[in-house]
Formats: C-alpha cells, sequence, structure tokens
DNA sequence: TGACAATATGTCATATTCGACATAACATCC
DNA sequence: GGATGTTATGTCGAATATGACATATTGTCA
C-alpha cells in the first residue's frame, strides 16, 4: 500500500496494519499463524502442481476434503501436526517444507 | 559403527538399522517422528542455553514441567504445535526453527 | 551418607483436533 | 437456464493432546 493511501485512510479514521495487530496477538502468537499460513500456502502450492482435488489428497493422507480445504485456509481448527504429515505424503522433503517457515507468503489483499 | 562390527553383529543374528526400520515406520512416518526429534534437541538447546529450569519454561509457556520433559524427550504424545509455541515462546525465530528441520541430529547410540 | 534441586514417568479429567457428513458456494461446461 | 466437478463452511461424536498432579529417578554439593 501506498504511504499517501495508508495517510489517506488514518485520516478518515480507519487503521490500517496486519491482521495480527488487529486481533491483538501477540508476536509468539503472530508468527505461529504465520507458520500455519506458511504451511497452508505450500500445501495448496504443491497439491495443485500435482493436479490432485482435495478429496485426492484426503483419500491419500486418510482425511476428507473438508479438512484439506480447512488445511489450506489455514483454519485454526487444524493442527501443524496435520499440515507437516500432509505435506510430507505430498514428497515434500524436511528441507523444503524447513524452508516454506522462512519464505514471505504471497500479499492477498491490498486497499 | 564400524563396517566389521556391523557384518559380526549380522553374521550372529543381529538387525541393524535405524529406528525407524525396527519400528516399520513409512518413510513420511520416519520423517515425522524425525522432525519432532529435531525440535524437542533444538528445545532442550534453547532452554539449557537461557539456563531455564524445565519448570521455568513450563510457567512461560502456560503447560507443565512433566510436558516440557515430554516435549524435550520426543514423547509421540506431544505435538508439534506445542514444540513450536514453545521455541517460539523462547525467542526463537521462524528461520531458526525452519533450519532446525534439516539439521542432523546428534548421534546418541553407538554399538 | 543425606538433603535438595532438577528431570523423568505415569495417570487422569478436560480441552482440542479429528474424520465424516451435509450442504452451500463457485466454476466450467452444455 | 441446468448439470457436473471442485472447494468452502458448519456441525457432530470419537480420538487425541492438554495441564495438573503424584511420584520416581537422577544429579550435585556438603
Amino acid at each position: 500500500m501506498k504511504k499517501a493511501t495508508r495517510t489517506k485512510l488514518e485520516s478518515q479514521g480507519w487503521q490500517v496494519g496486519t491482521a495480527a495487530e488487529f486481533l491483538g496477538l501477540s508476536p509468539e502468537e503472530a508468527a505461529f499463524v504465520e507458520l500455519r499460513l506458511s504451511l497452508a500456502e505450500a500445501l495448496r502450492t504443491r497439491r495443485t502442481a500435482r493436479r490432485l482435488t482435495q478429496a485426492a489428497l484426503a483419500k491419500r493422507v486418510g482425511s476428507s476434503q473438508s479438512r484439506v480445504a480447512k488445511m489450506e485456509a489455514g483454519d485454526p481448527s487444524v493442527s501443524i501436526d496435520l499440515l507437516l504429515r500432509s505435506l510430507l505424503a505430498l514428497g515434500a522433503t524436511p528441507r523444503e517444507i524447513g524452508s516454506s517457515f522462512t519464505r514471505r507468503r504471497k500479499r492477498r489483499v491490498a486497499v
């Protein structure tokens, strides 16, 4: 977002910031949800690269389509454990998974 | 282990291999327990570097001494989620955590 | 040796996460 | 328009992880 846009919005009473700030998360909590979102994105990337449907992936990891959807959405009801198991089931190496911890996620919204 | 030692053991009917092989884990399952052990080791390293007791760390993350002990032991009853939260509470950065996914763990036994 | 601090291990009631299912929403064809 | 395939969302009982607690074990120092 441009500085000017931000300034304009703020002058109109909007608050501009990250979701974490909005939710009042502590830095650790924020880092944790960022981690989950990174893995979620990695999962979707890997799945679509393989041209698998969520249902197909679900079958492969012994889960269900709805849970895969929640995984990829970064839903708070899904554990990191499940995300990691799913990534491993898609052939991701520990090295690749580790690097996704660092990688910045794509921006998803802009004002 | 020396090649000769291994050969000798095998000639006597012993099987030599990793714990994962012994337990009959699939590659993904094996990778998963390796991941947990890596994080467990990273946690202990960080905690002791800070000269914190397990009880002190437990208080900091809102857990209990016994659970911290289980975390560091790589007990299957502890989730990766809890390990990650604890590492973050100790100030580990996503980058550091990610790199611990790659790092080989210390050898712990030798014949 | 004993006393004390730290860590390990086992159990339990409760909280969280699970797969499953229904169904809504969205896209892509005809 | 409808038909079909895929993904999203909500809910549920069952399975698993949780903190708390008791207690055993280990380490250290006098």
